[in-house]
DNA sequence: TCAGGATTCAAACGTTCGTTTGAAACCAAC
DNA sequence: GTTGGTTTCAAACGAACGTTTGAATCCTGA
């Protein structure tokens, strides 16, 4: 083994966080694939909750650092006009999944990440709060000023959508076994076919909320519910 | 407490699932916020992960059968003609999304499920693999009927990607809030959300792929985007 | 009324968890 | 070569886990 205990630990533990998640993997688990001592997660980390925190930190801060670099070289190239919405999802989730790509670590890293934005432990998703929430509001700044038309809300739950495809897309082969065999193993096309979604998704016409115009007077459909 | 025993178990399970997610909820728990005795599970489901499959099995039975259903009613009202990518959207995503909205443990069951896709658990994901045989044969067949230009592959992403979507937009708040406050209370509103952007992705143009995967003659989609 | 299966209950089973401990091993600086 | 701080190690800690047990209790049908 080449790198030293600590950064042997922090790779074992990413693996196996992503495959038995956050509360089923045991120190003991961790130690024996990181071939170190029990002891040495409390020595070198404190607790698993810290060594937990010390595995996102370590690749999440880098990814969001990432991001608003993106941002900032197309805003740059904008002088002042705004972006296309493109190339805001292109900062963000295109970043995200070119992370994805990186067979060295950042695969794992991001399946890690999106596997627990709906695992909801306490201590995790305060933590995640305070890492993103410079990124997030740069990317609203930007998508309101690209999508003046788009009420604020609306946006948000997009944008939340958009967060759920990219978490699936990136989880890739473990969910998608359920729909048939799949070939996940092109990062580019994954690349091109997210993004294209996004994008698809993002700029669909905005949905008649009020119900008087919802209920278009369309050939009546069988028992459906109003909505 | 009205409910028998065995109900009782069930419920308490489905909203502590959610919560601590599979290996992390203990039967301590769940025996105490059903008011029942810690050894009543194991007499009325034989262990701890039957009684899981039971929390499942109760309601995801119902929710596929509701699915199959809507598109049985869809397809008679076509006779023979390939359906609206509408209408299967709502066949598939808006009985989910429905169900969802039903405050009466349909709610607190989708968000479990959606929880689950992502966290492939061995036991559980054999078992959701059986569940979904038959509805993910019968739709899959529905899109390429409808959708004949969209080649097989591209069309089994772009489901993946509205799984996930759909996976967050009814996890909700969950872990909507690290976007900032938003109201999720109306579920009229988040199945018109959901509905537009589903159908803004699907039918978005579909990317420019490598040569080699996208050889096959393409009736004309305008295939644009260069990646 | 009462027998007998169904259900509940308190208690304990062996196992594994995260954490702690104190000594051994390592390693550069003097 | 000795020192002093850093790191590793085997062993053990109390707590909590899923499961089992056997007796107590409930409930129904004869």
């Amino acid at each position: 083994m080449e790198p030293d205990t600590r950064s042997r630990i922090l790779d074992a533990a990413e693996k196996l966080l992503v495959q038995h998640g956050l509360e089923a993997t045991t120190l003991r688990m961790i130690t024996a694939a990181a071939q170190a001592n029990l002891a040495a997660v409390n020595y070198h980390f404190g607790s698993k909750e810290a060594l937990i925190e010390a595995v996102f930190r370590r690749r999440l801060t880098w990814l969001n650092e990432q991001r608003i670099a993106a941002l900032d070289a197309f805003e740059a190239e904008a002088k002042g006009a705004p972006l296309k919405p493109r190339q805001i999802v292109e900062a963000f989730f295109g970043v995200a999944i070119r992370m994805a790509a990186d067979r060295n670590g950042g695969q794992t890293f991001m399946r890690l990440l999106g596997r627990t934005y709906t695992e909801p432990t306490d201590f995790v998703r305060t933590f995640l709060a305070e890492e993103y929430a410079e990124v997030i509001a740069r990317f609203k700044a930007a998508f309101f000023k690209a999508l003046p038309d788009v009420p604020q809300e609306e946006f948000l739950w997009r944008f939340h959508f958009m967060m759920g495809a990219l978490s699936y897309a990136i989880s890739g082969a473990d969910a998608l076994r359920l729909l048939g065999p799949i070939d996940d193993s092109d990062p580019d096309a994954l690349y091109a076919r997210l993004m294209s979604f996004l994008i698809g998704g993002l700029r669909a016409p905005l949905p008649a909320l009020l119900p008087a115009i919802q209920s278009r007077p369309v050939r009546k459909p069988r028992a459906k519910r109003a909505a």
